[in-house]
DNA sequence: ACTTGTAGTGGAGAATTGTGGGTAATAACA
DNA sequence: TGTTATTACCCACAATTCTCCACTACAAGT
């Protein structure tokens, strides 16, 4: 289980650190593509093939699900991590990102997510006030 | 069941010892993470995958849900109990609770909480005044 | 009341992590 | 084919974090 926040910094060769504690379970290869909320996913690859073909699955015939896959899909990077524990993002990445110098690099579940740390701290800062809104409503409608 | 209310300190290394009481129910291994109500939750592993679980099951798909998995999961941390009793506030938790000085670490059931003293004083006075009449709500509504 | 044991706090040394840079290799263009 | 630019790999330093040990204070039992 991929957990907690962790502060970097983008290089000058745009390469990210990753969190030391997440290399074993992150291993040699992953899978960097666009996320929701103007932030990256990084997935380790074999999680990567679940994601993957869960859109494979969606159908074909709808337009918004074809977007869908497409921006999943066609914006994501197979990358081996270096010696070091760090990947390497592309321009393309980096840009839809917005990622400055300094990066938040978090765990979520089965996932990674890397931030612009600007962007984050406006996240979370909305988040946090609507928590226990939030927590409310799915407890109400049964989700947790 | 942990029950019980403690006071304890922050230490330069932002440490805080854990009841002596708690130690042997808690194991070696917890996770610390977002409260509601401004406070930081620790839970023992074992409770920890129990909770972790259902946030791992909600749809990505839905803003509401990733905002409060990414609250709960990237606001996690798995950390060692050092052989003192101790564990490791980050900084993120750290600032996110208003931890000062002086802490109060309080048994809920199964999770511990940490709150900053001063929040801590305010909160159950508060509470205090309104026990018989949540105890009368909760009363009507069946759930007590 | 004294002694013994346990619990809480603080500090120092050691190991690990993050970041930057340098060199070699590959690719591209002239 | 030679030269330049970009990418990949590796090493080293600096800062942070972790682990271990010691001291003090409170509590309990004799």
């Amino acid at each position: 289980m991929l957990i907690g926040e962790f502060r970097h910094s983008v290089d000058v060769k745009k390469r990210i650190a990753l969190p030391a504690k997440f290399r074993k379970e992150i291993g040699k290869k992953v899978v960097i593509t666009h996320g929701l909320d103007n932030c990256l996913f990084v997935y380790p690859l074999k999680q990567w093939q679940i994601e993957s073909s869960k859109l494979a699955d969606l159908p074909i015939g709808q337009a918004d699900t074809r977007g869908y896959s497409r921006f999943m899909l066609a914006g994501a990077v197979e990358t081996d991590v270096d010696s070091m524990g760090r990947v390497l993002i592309p321009d393309f990445l980096k840009e839809f990102a917005g990622l400055k110098s300094k990066v938040v690099v978090a765990g979520i579940h089965n996932r990674l997510e890397i931030w612009d740390e600007k962007r984050w701290k406006e996240y979370t800062a909305k988040i946090e006030k609507q928590a226990d809104i939030l927590a409310e409503k799915l407890g109400a409608s049964g989700q947790l």
